[in-house]
Order: C-alpha cells, then sequence, then structure tokens
DNA sequence: ATTAATCTTGACCGTTCGGTCAGGTTTATT
DNA sequence: AATAAACCTGACCGAACGGTCAAGATTAAT
C-alpha cells in the first residue's frame, strides 16, 4: 500500500512526516477547502481541486487515495477548529462574560474562516452523511455539559429563565449565518 | 420548438394548459424539490428526479428542457411562497403583533416546508448564481421597505433602538436554521 | 556510489452525467 | 373518420467524472 504510513517509524528521523509530504497535503488541503466550499462536496472535481493546488491531478491521489478521504480530513480539520472555539465558553465564571466570550469567538470564527463555515453546513444541509457520529458523540457530550452549566445559573438566579439548547441553537444560527448567508447579505446590504 | 406556449392560445379552450401538462409538471416539479433538498444542483441527477416522479427521464426532458430550467422553476417556486410569508409583515400596525406575526410565519413555512429551506440555502451558500438579480432587487426592495418601517417605529419611541436590518437577518437566520440544520439538531437532542 | 524509498505525472479506463432523437402512442380538432 | 397536435420513451451520444497505473525523477539511507 502506497502511503502506509508505518514505513516512517524506521528512522529515528522519519518519524515524522517528510518535508515534501506535508507541504503538499497543506497545499491539497487549502485548495480542498476553497473548492468544496465554492462549489459543495458532489460539484466539486478533483481537477478543481488540482487546477488550485497548481499539482497534477493523479498526485492528489497520491497524497489521498480517494476523493471523499480528502473530504473527511477538510471535515475532521473543521470540526478540530470548531471544538477548540468553543471551550472559551468554559473560561469565564460568570454566565454574562462567558456567553459574550463564546458569542464573540465564534462570529470571530465566521469572519475569519467563511469557507469552512459553508463547508460545514452544507454537510448538515445534505443530512451530514458522515459526521453524523461526530455530531451524536463528542458535540451532544459538549452541548450537554454546557446546557447543564446553563441550567446552574438559572436555578442560581443568575440569569432568567429559558431554554438552554435553543439558545445555543440561536446562537449557533446567528453566528454561523452571516457566514453561511454572505452572499444574500451582501446583495440586500450593496444598495444603501 | 416542442415546448412553445404560444400554441396553446389558438383555441379557446386550451387558454389553460391541457390537463395532461398540469399534472405532469407539478409531478416532476415535486419531484425535484426532494432530490435537489436530498442531494444538491449537483449531487441531484436528472435521473434521480425521474425515478422519485416515476416517468422515464427523457419525459422530464420533453416538460423542461434542462436540468438548470427545472431548477429555476423550483428556486421561483421557492420564492414566491418566500415573499407571501413575508407580507405578513404588514398586517399590524402594533411592532410586537408585526414582529411576532412575521416570525410565525416564517417559522410555520420552516416547519411545513423544510425542503424548500435547504434548497434556497444552499443556492446562498454557492454564492447566490442563479437568484442574484432577485436578490437585489425584489427583496432588496422588500427589506428597504419594512427596514423604514422599524426605523419609524424606533425614531417614536415604540421600540428599543436597534439595527433594523441585523434584527431581519437575526429573525431569518433563527427561523431557518431549524429547517437548514434539522439532521443537527435532530442529532443533538437525540440523547436526552 | 549504490540502492531503496518516495514522489511525480501523462495517458488511460469504466462509469455516469445531461441531453438528443426517431418513431410510436394517445389525445384533441374538424 | 381523418388529420393534426401533443405526448411518450428506449436507445443512443459526447463529455466529464473519479480513479488507476507504469515508468521516470527525485530524495534519503547505507
Amino acid at each position: 500500500m502506497k502511503n502506509d504510513l508505518s514505513k516512517y517509524k524506521k528512522t529515528a528521523k522519519s518519524v515524522r512526516k517528510n518535508q515534501i509530504r506535508i507541504n503538499n497535503e497543506r497545499r491539497i488541503l487549502a485548495a480542498a477547502v476553497k473548492i468544496f466550499a465554492g462549489y459543495g462536496y458532489q460539484g466539486a472535481t478533483m481537477r478543481k481541486i488540482a487546477e488550485e493546488a497548481g499539482l497534477p491531478k493523479a498526485n492528489l491521489h497520491y497524497y489521498f487515495q480517494t476523493k471523499e478521504q480528502l473530504y473527511r480530513q477538510v471535515l475532521d480539520g473543521i470540526f478540530k477548529d470548531w471544538l477548540a472555539a468553543a471551550n472559551t465558553f468554559d473560561e469565564c465564571e460568570e454566565p454574562v462574560e462567558a456567553l459574550r466570550g463564546y458569542i464573540e469567538t465564534k462570529m470571530d470564527l465566521s469572519r475569519k474562516r467563511p469557507l469552512e463555515s459553508r463547508i460545514w453546513a452544507e454537510e448538515i444541509l445534505r443530512g451530514a452523511p458522515l459526521i453524523q457520529d461526530q455530531l451524536e458523540q463528542t458535540l451532544a457530550a459538549w452541548l450537554d455539559t454546557r446546557v447543564k452549566r446553563i441550567t446552574d445559573w438559572i436555578n442560581k438566579g443568575t440569569i432568567q429563565a429559558m431554554n438552554p439548547r435553543i439558545l445555543m441553537y440561536m446562537i449557533w444560527a446567528v453566528t454561523q449565518h452571516f457566514a453561511d448567508f454572505e452572499s444574500q447579505i451582501r446583495a440586500l446590504n450593496q444598495q444603501q
């Protein structure tokens, strides 16, 4: 098998991946993000990604065996960013500060990485065929602990009572909306 | 040209489209909504739509010359529903009632027609290649008049001051989120 | 310097796509 | 009953898709 990574463990030096591999994988992943965001999974073609990366198509298949594997790695990267941003929720004890910090971090993410937000949105739109497991396990667990935290605040009377789960959905909806629906917002803001 | 509709104007009876044509166009459009919503524009194939409609593929091309024309008609239908719902905004003089009515109508639309909402979302996600004109003209005009109405309320002191445009974006974001991200919400709600 | 591992790539393959078309069938008109 | 208009559809087409492969080029290890 060409891409069996165990071979890299033979020598001390190649414990880390070769620099060529690192560079090319990065280039391909960056190109894949652009193309997947612009055309969707089905609309994106290996040819377009190869052009964007400035490499021959066959070379992409050397580093990522299939289009689906490449797409999975893109999704994994997005999910990691998502979770990293999510942890800002725990940095403050005070509900106002915690929520404000989380919302600001999410807005920053939408502003700085709109392409990733759109890839995520399209995956969910299609029924989350590839990331349902991660949603039901990792993300659901993350949400549960935060829901409990908000519930504690409500019980202590620190904040007004409401459905914590719905609150989180609304925060996600609004913050991601500005990345996902950017073309609509730009069209509407344009005149005046 | 096979589908030149001017031929229907020859006789009094055929001023309206033939019943066969009406029925089949409806069947095809209904199937197209399901398939476009489930797979996206690129992922949807004429073969899948034909299967869903229970018709041979060649028959689809008899009523809709190209895949893009079929897609455009689907989008037009969605846009009309969208605008019809939007007009409930004007039914009340009171800001609280007007906004509540509008939000409820939008939520109803998300609940009853989630497929259409997802098709719209995907079109925007891809940069609105086919509906940019409608966004910049019809929808922008609609939004402008409502923004002015909200601004009037603010100036009269009837409601708290805020950015009316952003308010509308937030309403859209939250109401449509429950249709567009349904699979994520279902995955997260599932455990408890 | 030699060998082995890794990387590169043009050419190619089977499949599926949107779309066409000839020719038959059904429906409407006279 | 005859003619015309509308409808139907299996078979087919060129293009583009994801993916493969053999053979050469480059880099690393000895």
